[in-house]
DNA sequence: GTTCCCCTACTCGGATACACTTTGTCCGAGTATGATCGG
DNA sequence: CCGATCATACTCGGACAAAGTGTATCCGAGTAGGGGAAC
């Protein structure tokens, strides 16, 4: 499995925000050189996120970003979602006039089960996870 | 997760190279017909399956293709790594100089764990398996 | 009848053109804060 | 001293170009089997 830069970004932005104090916004600038990226690079991201409710945004002269709440409530799978879309499983085949589909549905069940495997693994680890220092094999473990 | 088109072939392909009497070649051509795509792609497919040894080919004028062994010890993953390499886990992001190394890692491992995971799920499930009529959940779950 | 040669049908492997997804960049529009100006 | 107005700094959302990946098609080269001709 793979993530994309976009869910990547996604990911650091939020462990970043994290480290803030939690009334503080915090501008998509200071996100974008914090990531080493251009500040529209942060800006999608952040309002991908905003969008889905993970951050909140403050509009005007002193308005930036903050997490809508604390950062051990908010997994992985959630900010990957939120960037990326559903994690769902798909089979990517035209169902022609085939009689293949006895053999499609078998594959299209296979995709949908693994992606709901998927989506659990990436729920287990949380933003505030992303800011420990220990190895967090044991967290994905568990 | 997502099957592409060219994962799709290939295990289509292998069910119905595994419909064939074992001692049988059966030429590209009639696998494209079969799946409903043209020669060409049939063969990449098969080709790529050759090279990994799931299936044998046949040279000459009366060549083809069939399975190297029985359809119940290939199983689906190894149709998929062999035409799009092995599943494993990646971090799309230039480690660049930041000090993001730790929340990269982390990162890193929560994909290579789910990688793990994946490759196990499409590991309990065999091309022998892709003919069964009955529903094989039962066989994903177990 | 036997042997040699050529012809055909197929696979092999690379190369190339196309399509789709992902990524990066830009622009106009809207909004809240702070400063300025007039009362 | 107080309120209205303007300038500024930021977000919002869409649109668009660029890059990367996956997909489809084509071509020349090589190989095995069968048919035909010569002996």
């Amino acid at each position: 499995m793979k993530l994309s830069k976009t869910s990547m970004q996604a990911a650091l932005a939020m462990a970043f925000l994290a480290e803030q104090a939690s009334d503080q916004f915090i501008q998509a600038r200071q996100v974008g050189v914090h990531l080493g990226v251009p500040t529209d690079s942060a800006l999608k991201v952040l309002q991908a996120l905003a969008r889905h409710g993970l951050i909140q945004s403050q509009l005007g002269r002193s308005g930036g970003y903050r997490l809508s709440r604390p950062a051990d409530l908010i997994t992985i799978a959630q900010v990957v979602e939120a960037v990326r879309g559903p994690i769902q499983g798909r089979a990517h085949l035209s169902t022609s006039d085939n009689k293949l589909t006895r053999e499609i549905d078998i594959l299209q069940g296979l995709c949908d089960k693994a992606a709901i495997t998927l989506r659990a693994e990436f729920d287990r680890l949380t933003v505030a996870d992303l800011r420990r220092t220990a190895p967090v094999s044991a967290c994905v473990n568990s």
